[in-house]
DNA sequence: TATTAAATAGGAATTATTACGATTATGCAA
DNA sequence: TTGCATAATCGTAATAATTCCTATTTAATA
């Protein structure tokens, strides 16, 4: 997804336009990688000095809602990212550092055995974690 | 891991015995699914009415760092359970309503291709969530 | 039994996130 | 273009998980 591509869908599903949002996705198509909310948040604070945690937490959660954000957790905190290109279903490899990734088709819920006949399945989660080049540099 | 196996461990790295590291280990090692810390306070609040958040959460770093639990996190807090017994490295179904599990030996890095030439890795995780049987009645 | 270092209590501090009433701004229709 | 209804935002308080800190207590052992 890019930006324009969001930003069409924000307004496709009745969503105002407003200049936050639009910076919000900005940031996260330019950098193309997991950030926290606070990252967000301190790159916004030179255009919106006076933007309140709330704005961008109920944006963060609009926007995974819509399918627009990619959401995990780690080191205690949420993360996000535009979704992939990657068409459908895929994993991540990702830096600890810095949150750049690199996409993983391969889906280990194809070969799983399935022992789990007593459990409703509802979801799944397989990350690989470690430092990029530029952050082991 | 048991709970003599465990207190037998703590004894040999030279802690000392507590009444409530053995009961924050009888919990464990009695109920073998994920719990949270408050779980775990909850729990030890009937034989230990003042205990602190500090000793449970300082015993449960202890316990994670000499294996004697395994720590993951999901729905934005850390869980604990007692070491399986699985011999060697394995993952986890897991039921996100009890914090039960069922031992999966499969591993999905064992198949992952080599993209990641220009990543260090340092850690992986693949969890599968659900609701058990008892769970889902 | 006395000593010493580890363990704990009690509570404050931190950090991430959510909640909420008051205010502001967007989209739309007159 | 203006006014209106509602969504979005601000500012801040509340929550919740976790960590930190100091005084006190306790387990191991000499």
């Amino acid at each position: 997804m890019n930006l324009e591509q969001a930003l069409q869908l924000l307004k496709d599903k009745g969503y105002k336009y407003t200049g936050k949002r639009e910076e919000m996705l900005k940031i996260c198509a330019d950098e193309r990688r997991y950030l926290s909310a606070r990252d967000i948040m301190e790159r916004m604070r030179g255009n919106y000095p006076s933007l309140s945690f709330d704005t961008v937490y109920r944006n963060i959660s609009t926007f995974v809602n819509l399918g627009i954000l990619e959401e995990t957790e780690f080191d205690g905190e949420g993360k996000f990212r535009l979704s992939c290109s990657t068409t459908g279903h895929h994993h991540h490899i990702i830096c600890t550092s810095c949150g750049k990734t690199i996409s993983v088709p391969h889906c280990p819920m194809t070969v799983m055995p399935n022992v789990a006949e007593d459990f409703v399945v509802t979801g799944h989660k397989f990350e690989v974690y470690g430092t990029c080049k530029a952050c082991n540099e």
